[in-house]
DNA sequence: CTGAAAGCGCTAACAG
DNA sequence: CTGTTAGCGCTTTCAG
């Protein structure tokens, strides 16, 4: 069928042995030899067997990047962003896995044997399970997004305590005191984080946030219209929002437009992520922008790292975010 | 280090090959023999060395999906889509591997032994390499979204043309006769059936389209606020636009916003694919559905059962678009 | 520098 | 129904 090494060896009347020098840059071979050997490996089109290498060599050349379920990523965006990332560091030889972890019934047939490393796009606590099984197992792993509390382990994380304390500082700046926030999914680590920002920035300018200015939403657009709704009915309204996503910043604008208020005339409005589409809808969308790629990149050069150096010193690595003005903040208006 | 099959059959005092044919649901085997190997491989946490068995099966456990390049999908959410839908039916002994074809130098390494089936979600002529390869060496493979030529090939693809005609219709029924387009990618086949679409539904009505009506693009949401712009300056503007996609018809609607012409009322938009965030967009964005992740879970079924059953005759499905009208298409202003 | 031989873990004839 | 034997294609000792 396919072209072996034994075939390549037959036809240069050398062992198979020493093809396989030349193929694998041993130091152990003739120059002149290897020239010939990898010449004629071209011209055959030889390919190597992949499961007959990885078993000898005890590695898969699979990398597994896992987001906590494929059904309900955070973002599009989000995604795409994350596996571009990724794919831009993992070498022609290696194949890059894409899952969700919830597709694998058990979390331990995840074995070194079937992926030489794991990138974990962590979201929620759930992914534990996965996080100590690959500890237990000595599985190279990154995880993104989240931090996790063994400090053994490789974290790349946004900043995203920091960007969202700068976002409502903005708001602050524009002379806005009634500032609400439209929370994300519960549970999730860039929930918790965005809104600890929220909530610092507030208290270090000695803003009250009363409970009626906190509506609950869920990443999606869908959920910040509802959210805006409802903070609408308050019984003082704000006049700045922060939503912990663009996407939800979207749907929130749509309920602000339908009730006859002007952003930012009206109300600001402020997001977080830098979506596509954020500086194209009118009006422009002001938000934190956040590397995601990078983070993807850099956790993907840290897993080559261990599994090529067996380097395996945990370490938590903070990406920055940056502050994107654009017109959906305004002045507060006057009361 | 880990468990293997020897393992577990030194511990019954059975033979090795009892151990495996328990495992692959051998009809050969006594069921109590079977049960009983089944618990300590269970108990010992046994998991299978795939490469042992790839080695001797030749088979790699590998389903490719392969986009044109992965630093310009479409878009974020049709490369999120397609992921989902093919994902979906992937089943967990199997590894869905994700990259550009542009990654591979050659694409001839992508050989049978790495991959038992290829997807390719393909964008332009230039996969075709892939697609000859792949015919060539018999690997199995299901192209997406791009009709090639070869009968012998299983193609999903969806019904654009007609989509776009009905897009068109659906201005005309408004009254609608100076309706001008923004292409996207030149050579893309997607932009190709849905220009298509867009003139016959012009011709079938007798409407003529001067050439200043015909802007191009690149299906960026800034390509289609610098086409928009361009077709503004027209001696004789349009009433009406039809963008080749939703990410092109926002950066329109920004265009116009910015001329201060309004939509529908002014000037009515349509786009396609139906992203995520048109109906959020204000006004919400009339365009055409496809059911990208039904492509995509299409062609992975498809490609499956070529791999399982050799059932290899070659087919063109196609994936009926749906209209979804919504507020940037109004009645055709007077003259 | 090169070759002969062993073996990675598994499945698949082939006997019994 | 079970066990023995061979071998998948490759890398890696170990001798020369």
């Amino acid at each position: 069928m396919s072209v072996t090494i034994k075939d390549v060896a037959k036809i240069l009347h050398v062992s198979h042995t020493t093809v396989s020098r030349a193929l694998n840059d041993s130091p152990l071979i003739n120059p002149e030899t290897k020239k010939r050997i990898l010449e004629t490996a071209k011209q055959l089109n030889y390919v190597p067997n992949y499961s007959a290498r990885s078993l000898v060599r005890n590695r898969s050349y699979n990398i597994g990047l896992f987001f906590s379920t494929m059904s309900q990523v955070t973002s599009p965006g989000f995604f795409y962003e994350t596996v571009r990332g990724v794919n831009s560091v993992i070498t022609e030889s290696y194949n890059l896995v894409v899952n969700g972890i919830d597709r694998y019934a058990d979390v331990r047939t995840l074995d070194k044997r079937r992926f030489d490393g794991i990138i974990l796009m962590s979201q929620s606590e759930k992914d534990d399970a996965l996080v100590s099984h690959a500890v237990e197992k000595q599985i190279p792993l990154v995880v993104l997004n989240r931090k996790v509390a063994d400090t053994s382990i490789v974290n790349v994380l946004s900043a995203d305590r920091q960007g969202a304390y700068n976002a409502v500082v903005h708001l602050i700046e524009h002379g806005h005191t009634h500032i609400a926030i439209i929370e994300g999914e519960k549970g999730f680590q860039a929930t918790i984080e965005r809104k600890e920002g929220f909530l610092t920035a507030l208290r270090d300018n000695h803003i009250e946030i009363p409970d009626e200015y906190i509506a609950e939403g869920h990443y999606t657009m869908e959920s910040g219209y509802t959210a805006m709704k409802q903070l609408l009915r308050a019984a003082h309204p704000p006049t700045a929002v922060f939503a912990l996503n663009d996407e939800m910043a979207v749907g929130a604008m749509k309920a602000l437009y339908e009730a006859g208020l002007r952003i930012p005339e009206d109300l600001s409005v402020i997001g977080f992520d830098d979506s596509q589409f954020s500086s194209f809808i009118t009006p422009s969308l002001s938000t934190v922008r956040r590397a995601i790629a990078e983070v993807g990149s850099t956790g993907a050069k840290k897993l080559m790292s261990i599994i090529n150096n067996g380097d395996s010193t945990g370490e938590k690595i903070y990406i920055d975010t940056e502050l994107i003005q654009r017109d959906s903040v305004g002045p507060a208006p006057k009361r």
